[in-house]
DNA sequence: GACAAAAAAGAAAACATTATCTATATTAAG
DNA sequence: CTTAATATAGATAATGTTTTCTTTTTTGTC
């Protein structure tokens, strides 16, 4: 079986969802988040110029430059980032990989995989960066304050 | 995204869903297979020596020879393909894809992916190559008897 | 025993993804 | 105006997956 999504995805989510967890507007550097987070950083470089050309983060250059988000953090939906990186074209192949499976002629996991793609598109893809940040609060809450993730 | 099943497990599950669609015990050539599902033959038969190996199918050699099930369809899951192939270890992974995430460290995701796994594995890798058989007759008896598939 | 049909095995090529390296452009600060 | 910090861009390398090619082994049939 092969990951959700894509290395590139994750890193984009991650890195905006860190860019989001931070004070709004305050520009946060390629390095910093390649730091905190683990990331190569020219290869996340180019994840942010991705997104940043999709209006997802904006950027600004030069010295104490760096990135924000391009909108309000809850209408960025996780579908808007792995929509930039990678598409979304994975959802709408056949579980088996049959070429000509589609409705009219469904393969026999065709229902199953359509009711899981249903719940991946509501109960993942369609979460906003805001969204996850109240979850990661909730989470913090419960334990010592500190996230443990970046 | 990426695709849930990697091309080689698609590969096999497909192969093993044919081999079991005819009649039993009978030998399938790799060259029937790969012409029937137009997989490449000699990236087909990595994939069955390797399911072969784990008894999920059986193979002779010779004249004649070819593969046939290893053991009996209700008995083959979609996961045993998987996991000869590919493994599961992806179920396990974050989908956000952080290192340290976990039941007690759980990701703004964690809860939801879970849910979606547990589908995956109930409604899709749970499911036998027999089940897939009788999905697939159902769906013959609403059509013209002939598999558009193979 | 010779031949041919088939699987098995190993090497290598093509391709996509992930990661790194180097150079360039922009801009704030002194 | 110069410098340094930053994003941007392009080229290259490393890795993994998919595909192809070639050779070897096995075995039924004549």
């Amino acid at each position: 079986m092969s990951i959700l999504l894509s290395r590139s995805c994750e890193y984009g989510i991650q890195a905006t969802f860190y860019i989001s967890s931070l004070s709004s507007g305050k520009l946060v550097s390629i390095k910093e988040i390649s730091e905190k987070l683990n990331i190569p950083s020219p290869y996340l470089a180019k994840i942010l110029q991705c997104l940043a050309r999709r209006g997802i983060l904006s950027s600004i250059k030069g010295p104490n430059g760096g990135f924000k988000l391009g909108r309000a953090a809850d209408t960025i939906a996780l579908k808007d980032i792995v929509e930039g990186i990678d598409g979304l074209y994975a959802l709408d192949k056949c579980v088996m990989g049959f070429e000509k499976c589609d409705d009219h002629n469904p393969c026999p996991l065709h229902e199953s995989w359509s009711e899981i793609k249903k719940k991946i598109i509501d109960s993942i893809l369609s979460k906003s960066i805001s969204e996850l940040g109240s979850g990661m609060k909730l989470l913090l809450e419960k334990k010592e304050e500190k996230n443990i993730f970046f």
